[in-house]
DNA sequence: TTGACATACGGAGACCTCTCCGCTTAATAT
DNA sequence: ATATTAAGCGGAGAGGTCTCCGTATGTCAA
């Protein structure tokens, strides 16, 4: 029985180990807000939530992880305010409606980008935009695929569209899209209308 | 006169600074071959090259910059192709040109890859595709502005063509480029076939 | 309750990046 | 030859990442 249920619920998070995680939540959330992401280090976190460096560690591997659970339940409501969006314009052209998605994506990027890419000086980093192979990556990439696949008319997982949804992809990663708006000097409505042209 | 013989010859490397500076590419291309760069550190280099951290960080400022200085040679020979290339197509269409210029790009990332990303965990480090804003991103970005540019008619820096090309070129981008060779398991020309009917 | 034990803790420490600054030395003017 | 001096050197050290492992502590079965 014990053993059935173990496997079952995969084990209770122990209520000192729960604590702890609130207190680097916390934490963390404090430092970056006050020095900004990138300026602050792992040990400082640590410090502040007054645990060992190991015990930061044992949960979070890297920055990357840590902001990426600080950020979780924006990502839940991003996707939300899409999942609605498409409901509400299911009428629409899919091209239509995939530039409605990046209207929605760009200021969501342009908020938590520090977040998002979450102090990338690491040595097991990650690649790929906002630390790719992450749920973040493969949700958009998935809807992004269905919408051309619309345009197309083709049946669901087109090579061709899985390729474009890549591209679409890295072409509005946070390097991406702070390179144009920065270097480039566009407005990010300019950068959507090129992101339109180029790709839809 | 001393003043102005300084001034025009802008200052000469100094004997012993020329020597380490040999000494440390040396070390690091023995090191690089022999780990792998991403498995050498700054520390070790210097060792290898008997000279102090010091030393070593006033001529690099990190990795990359040692990196770059290693392919400084390649990728001048790079430009002296695509150069040729293009003097020996020059009747073909420009769309032609271009996926030729592709076909010799990838085989040249894919084999200085290492090299051109140079260790990305750094402090100073870098943005985009080759650590962008470094002559190769710019060269590279100029010749395909002007096919781009070419295939339109339009007259030379067209705004679109300028952002067509950063969305090439960042597709392109080691981690784009191993990420749909390793992760989506596409062959080098197969890539290069969804490049061309995405950007082209 | 009370073991038993899986889980979690914490800090020492290995190794890293990068800076600072007093000392050394090559190049030049005299 | 010698003095001057700017360029270069090197290593101590601040602060970072991440690991390892002996110790402590929740949790659960009995």
């Amino acid at each position: 029985m014990p053993e059935e249920i173990k496997a079952i619920q995969s084990r209770v998070e122990r209520r000192d180990a729960a604590e702890n995680r609130q207190r680097i939540l916390v934490a963390a959330h404090k430092l970056f807000e006050q020095y900004g992401v990138d300026q602050v280090s792992m040990n400082q976190i640590a410090a502040e939530a007054q645990i060992g460096p190991g015990t930061l560690y044992r949960r979070y591997a890297n920055k990357g992880e840590l902001c990426l659970d600080l950020i979780k339940d924006s990502v839940v409501r991003f996707f939300e305010d899409i999942e609605q969006y498409l409901l509400q314009n299911q009428q629409e052209p899919a091209d239509h409606r995939l530039k409605g998605i990046l209207k929605i994506f760009m200021p969501f990027i342009e908020k938590k980008a520090q977040l998002l890419t979450g102090g990338k000086g690491s040595a097991s980093a990650q690649r790929l935009p906002y630390q790719s192979q992450n749920p973040l990556y493969n949700k958009m990439h998935q809807i992004a695929v269905e919408l051309f696949d619309e345009m197309t008319a083709a049946d669901h997982p087109s090579p061709n569209s899985i390729f474009k949804a890549d591209m679409l992809l890295i072409a509005i990663s946070i390097d991406s899209y702070f390179y144009q708006r920065d270097v480039r000097g566009y407005s990010p409505d300019e950068i959507l209308e090129h992101l339109c042209s180029t790709f839809i």
